[in-house]
DNA sequence: TCTGTTAGATGATGATTATCATCCAAAATG
DNA sequence: CATTTTGGATGATAATCATCATCTAACAGA
């Protein structure tokens, strides 16, 4: 009976989803409109409340729409590699040049932190959920020290380098941050 | 001739200011308005450009305001205290679960880390010269690890930790950072 | 004391935005 | 083929905001 097909409904559906995603990671939250996100998803914004309930569920959906990917590429990669192997593919992509350059495609929760972090609606819930994912995966591979701070180490480089003037001093960080985690992996 | 002093003028400066540094980081810039400052500042929103040219100017200005006060309390306990205690009583209080609740008086690169992160304008001049003015007081305290990326592992973990949900999880991640950079402290 | 200056108040301005009401046309079902 | 359902489009709505124009009254200099 729909103008559109149950298939194509869904494909709008995540277009939707991605585009929120990564607006919301490129502009920030406040700074994004439905509008903005509709439209590079190539609709009006009118037909956005036939798919999300508001706002704050449509940029809840859009992280865990990039958490999920993330997750599912290190989880995909544990399966070729030896487990340790893939926790340090994953450090190393987020340290790696490439990522200071893509807020876009880049960890939501770097890109976010600070403005999710004051919200209360279904964004921040999954904004914590993301944190004890990732965390989770990191665990026990600083045999000293737990996931989370590895993952704190991670964020808060990336933030830091984001704020830096010359590429140069930025991977700088990035790459004194991948040392300090090394020197953490080498004590007992 | 002026309706107000020079010296009256002076302290509704500050005063739009202080509640400038306190609002930002407490609501986030976005979602503060001038009129909202203002307000706080005991004036209404219309004398405003009287004091700043654009709403950039006063966020970079509240920016640094909350800069010059975390480093002028670190400095002026170098005097007292050696040098690495103060270094050391500053990481503590960072990671301390008072730091955790007060955004408004937090620290304001991770309460406006990625707000700012994106912006082009003087307050992210601001932020730079913040990471960098932090970061060297840092310096030197963790010998094998350079000021940033310590001030990273302080920014990250608050970050994260302001995203969970109880405070026991939260406090439990500041002080496994404060443990882990214990564990750099100790390495050669 | 008188006057010109100006901090601050009041009240537009135009832009943007989330959300809703309404309409339309295509697709599935009979 | 006719009917009904419903994605999606168009076009309000009401709210919020940064910025500006204008007015006022109080203070410094004459």
């Amino acid at each position: 009976m729909p103008r559109v097909s149950k298939e194509e409904k869904q494909r709008s559906h995540d277009r939707i989803l991605d585009a929120a995603s990564k607006l919301t990671r490129e502009k920030g939250i406040d700074a994004t409109s439905v509008a903005d996100i509709m439209n590079l998803a190539g609709l009006t914004h009118g037909g956005f409340y036939r798919h999300f309930a508001s706002k704050d569920e449509l940029v809840a959906g859009g992280f865990r729409h990039a958490v999920d990917q993330a997750v599912g590429m290190i989880e995909q990669e544990t399966v070729d590699e030896q487990c340790h192997v893939a926790k340090q593919n994953y450090i190393n992509m987020y340290l790696s040049p490439e990522h200071l350059q893509t807020l876009t495609d880049g960890c939501p929760i770097a890109a976010l932190g600070s403005e999710v972090m004051r919200t209360d609606g279904c964004t921040k819930s999954e904004a914590t959920d993301a944190v004890k994912r990732v965390s989770a995966l990191l665990d026990d591979h600083v045999g000293c020290v737990p996931g989370e701070v590895i993952l704190a180490m991670l964020v808060g480089s990336i933030t830091l380098a984001r704020l830096f003037e010359t590429k140069e001093d930025a991977e700088a960080l990035l790459a004194a941050t991948g040392c300090a985690i090394e020197t953490l992996r080498k004590v007992p």
